[in-house]
Formats: structure tokens, C-alpha cells, sequence
DNA sequence: TAATGATAAAAAATCGATTGTTTGGGCTAG
DNA sequence: CTAGCCCAAACAATCGATTTTTTATCATTA
């Protein structure tokens, strides 16, 4: 009845690959070690073949490091790298977001309200956070959706990944995290004010903040 | 005696992926196509698995489509793209330009002008015309170098990697190219006299021109 | 005739085993 | 002692064969 959908079937090395990011990003490895492919063979009970290709694709997106002949490494973390990345973020997340509310039509204004709303709704008790994850990942992607450009949207993606294995590797900052909340509605507003402006200017604060909780996890080493 | 150099010993994997990302962005796949991995298999005399490493790879880096049991497809060249690819080049580089100008160092400043001179050196004979690119890379890569952020790098190689596949496919344009030539050394200058601005708008006209090249290709199918 | 379904051929993905490289430990010569 | 060398164990990379999924073909039926 009705769609034709197609059958989205995955592959072992997909599947593989998305649980190898999320671990990654959450920090389930440690920063600057050797992968030791055969352990995670047994870990993740997977073959070869795909966790090879899972390996490869995760190497070229910046989140391993492969080595000729040396197998894999988890990229160690250093506040210089985590400066670069959320100056990157200002930077392409700014000129996004400017572009999005340029070009962002009402039927992106209800998605953004969506998304708003639901990440609002979220919690962030300790069992629900990969939820709350996703849902703000949403949010940040749905905010500059409409820029126009699809390699600006990419490289955007490629470094909220990196940002986040800094920030979910940090403590807890309660006080900031209410700001943070906070500026998401901000956003939200200013952006369907078409206010370029000061969309801008708190996104640049935004990112910021988030910089300076993730930071907490490079400093102090856990 | 001296060095205790690392034997940079390479893998199949990536001596194909090497040489399939120059095919690709040489135009040796039709665009759109779809890639006939028992055909590389025979046509790059290699094995299945360091070829699948290798299309994986590429993927991520996106020069190639991948699709969940089926395969992977060389992506197809639109001029809405190119303009994407393009409008990002500007963007990306002269950031990057603008900090290189700031933070490049004298050593920087002796790497450039070699750079720059290899590439006036090197001619674009027929059969010359890999080593020319070569250089080229060299020198734009050179030019930004010293910007400070190893992600922009990254990005701005991506997007070469993208653009150069429009560029080769174009016809060639001498009158343009003569006056793309003659920037290379207007960029040094403009660089080693720390003239932000001016380097800025140069690269921008640069790159500007090599796009109206590059469009070529995509309007006038060969 | 167009849609449906069965089936064969083709292609992609995966597995298990093999080959080749690096690494670490112990031995020897200086 | 310690630098250099050799060997074995560990690990990465690759191969050849197998399994799974898709695609193409063709008969069947509404």
C-alpha cells in the first residue's frame, strides 16, 4: 500500500562502522591508542572483511589514524587540536547559519521549531543522554540545513564528530549546560527573525561556551 | 648514517587507492557510472580486499557514491555542484590565506618561492602535464600551509580533489591560462609583502577564473 | 497489456586461511 | 654494560572461496 519503498538493507560493515563512531566519539577508546583489530573481531563479534572497511572509512573521516602496515590509531587528543576544531566550528557554523536564514523557507521554520521542541523535551538523565545526543545533533544539523551548500554541511558534520569526543569526554557543567539550553531557543527565535546578525553573534557564543566545558576534559585528564 | 628513517613500507590497499583517486580525478570513469569492482579487480591486477579498502576509503573522501549492497558509483558532475565546490574554494582559501600571510614564518617565504618556481618552470606538454599538476598542487598547498588549522587543510585538499576533477575535464582556455599563470607569481608577491587584502581579493579572481574554465566542462559535454 | 512472481545470473559482501611485516626478547660481540 | 643482530610471536594485510543480495529474464495471470 502505497510507497514503493526500497528495502534500505545495511551491511555488516555499516553497521559496524556506525557503532565504531558512536564508540569512538563517546570515548569508549583511549585517546592515542593502538586498535587492536583481532580484540575488536572478538568484542564486536564481527568478521575481517567489514571491520577492515569500517576501519578504513572512520581513518579517512579523521576519526582513526591508519598507519601503513601498523594497523589503526585512536587520534590522541591535545587542547591545540580541540582550539582548531571549535574555531573551524565558529567559523563554518557561522557562515551556515547565516546563509540558512537567507535561504530557509516555512517549511524550515516548522522543522526548526520541531527539533527545538524536542530537544527541549529531552532529558539528560545518565540512561537517556545517547537520546539527548541525538537530538541535539538533529537540532545544530536542522539550524544550518538550508545553506545551500552540501560540502559546507559535510565538513560541518565531520567536525561536530570531533568536537563531541572532546565534549563528551569532559565533566559535567551544569550551570553552563542551562545556558547552552537556553541559547538553543535564542537561536531558534533570531533565526526565524531572519536576524543575521545577532544569529551569528550567538551562535559565536554558543560554540564558545561548548568550548570552554569541552575544554575541562583536555585539561583535566580523567 | 644519520636519520634512523622509518621504511615507509606502503600496502596494496593504499598504492590502489593512490591510483584510483588520480583516475577519478582525471576522468578516467565516466561520471554517474556505476564501478565494476571485478573490472578494477582485472583491470588494476589486485585482490578484492585492498581494492574494497581502498573504494571504502574513497568514498568517505567523496569521490565515489557508496550504496549499501550495491556497490559504489562515480558521482555524477553537476554544474549546481561545481558551483558549490567553488564557492566553498573561496571561502576556505582565503581564510586560510589570510592566516597564512599572518603566521607564515621566513622558511615559509624561501618554500614559496621555490614552489612558485617549479610550477613557472614546468611545462603542460601533453605528456608533461602530471608532473605540471603536481606542482601546482604543491604550490597552492604551499601557499596556505602555514595557516595553523590542520582541519581547513584538510577541507581545502577535499575540495581540490573536487575541483580538479571538473577542471580536467574542461577544455583548454590558453588566454586564461596564461593570466592563472601569471596570479601564481602575483600571489607571492602579494604574500611575501603581507598584503592581506590584495592576496585576498587575488586568490578570490583566481579562483573565480579557474571556475569559469572549469564550468566549461560541465556545459559543453565532451 | 501491464503487473506479478518465480528463477537464473550477476554482483556485492563476507568468511576462513595464508602470507608478509613489525615488534620485542634474548644473545653475542665490542 | 650496550649496541647490534637474529629469531619467534604477534599482528596487519591479502588471497581465494563462499554466502547473500540484487538484478535481469521470462512466464503467468488479472
Amino acid at each position: 500500500m502505497g510507497i514503493p519503498k526500497r528495502q534500505v538493507s545495511s551491511t555488516a560493515s555499516s553497521r559496524i562502522y556506525d557503532t565504531l563512531r558512536q564508540d569512538l566519539i563517546n570515548g569508549r577508546f583511549t585517546a592515542g591508542e593502538k586498535v587492536a583489530i583481532s580484540a575488536l573481531k572478538e568484542r564486536y563479534e564481527i568478521g575481517l572483511s567489514p571491520l577492515r572497511e569500517a576501519l578504513n572509512r572512520l581513518a579517512a573521516h579523521g576519526l582513526l589514524i591508519q598507519e601503513n602496515q601498523r594497523g589503526f590509531r585512536v587520534p590522541s587528543m591535545e587542547r591545540s587540536e580541540l582550539d582548531d576544531i571549535a574555531e573551524m566550528r565558529r567559523e563554518l557554523e557561522g557562515m551556515a547559519l547565516e546563509r540558512a536564514i537567507r535561504l530557509g523557507d516555512a517549511e524550515w521554520e516548522s522543522e526548526l521549531l520541531a527539533a527545538a521542541h524536542r530537544l527541549k523535551r529531552a532529558d539528560m538523565a545518565p540512561d537517556k543522554v545517547e537520546e539527548w545526543e541525538h537530538f541535539h545533533a538533529c537540532f545544530h544539523r536542522t539550524l544550518v540545513a538550508p545553506c545551500g551548500s552540501a560540502w559546507l554541511l559535510r565538513f560541518i558534520a565531520q567536525l561536530h564528530d570531533q568536537f563531541d569526543r572532546y565534549r563528551r569526554m569532559a565533566p559535567e557543567a551544569p550551570e553552563v549546560r542551562r545556558v547552552l539550553d537556553a541559547q538553543h531557543g535564542e537561536l531558534v527565535e533570531l533565526a526565524l527573525e531572519r536576524d543575521i546578525k545577532s544569529a551569528r553573534a550567538l551562535m559565536d557564543d554558543h560554540i564558545q561556551r561548548s568550548y570552554q566545558v569541552a575544554l575541562q576534559g583536555v585539561l583535566s585528564p580523567a
